[in-house]
DNA sequence: TGATTTTGTTAAATATATTTGACATTGAAT
DNA sequence: ATTCAATGTCAAATATATTTAACAAAATCA
């Protein structure tokens, strides 16, 4: 899969650290690590809370970014 | 959580049976059930597989149907 | 350079998504 | 009223998402 570059530019444009993002939504660091590398199948709810700590929407996020 | 009815009325208006989105998407009937009911947290990946099968978007079918 | 923060890696454990199978219910035919 | 397709329910098994922990590699800055 590919890395999801837009979460991680979406997140930096935020100023947050992967582990800022992390405590926003409740999850471990390596979660947000693993999305952001692409290596990994989220599921929706965890989607869904990545795009309201970052003010985006999941077509904005999750779209196209693998497969 | 509540029922995704936006699902319900996509598949429908494609005049496709749940066991047929299934095996469109390749998972299982029970799958799809779960989906449509809402008691249930998918993954990104199955998500996006039933978005193309509808001709619909993340944001379209499962952006607010639950808190 | 050295210290500190941020990011990345790995392996094992746990929680939960998904499958399998078998049966119950509903609704629309005939 | 009965047949049949579509939907729904339940429990157990399996696959995989997520956590936990401990450490390595970059990056940033004094």
């Amino acid at each position: 899969m590919a890395k999801n570059l837009k979460l991680k530019a979406a997140r930096v444009l935020k100023g947050m650290t992967q582990e800022d993002l992390a405590d926003a939504i409740g999850v471990t660091r390596q979660t947000i690590i693993a999305i952001e590398q692409g290596n990994y199948n989220p599921t929706i709810r965890l989607c869904r809370s990545v795009c309201k700590a970052l003010g985006q929407t999941l077509d904005e996020l999750f779209w196209e970014e693998d497969s």
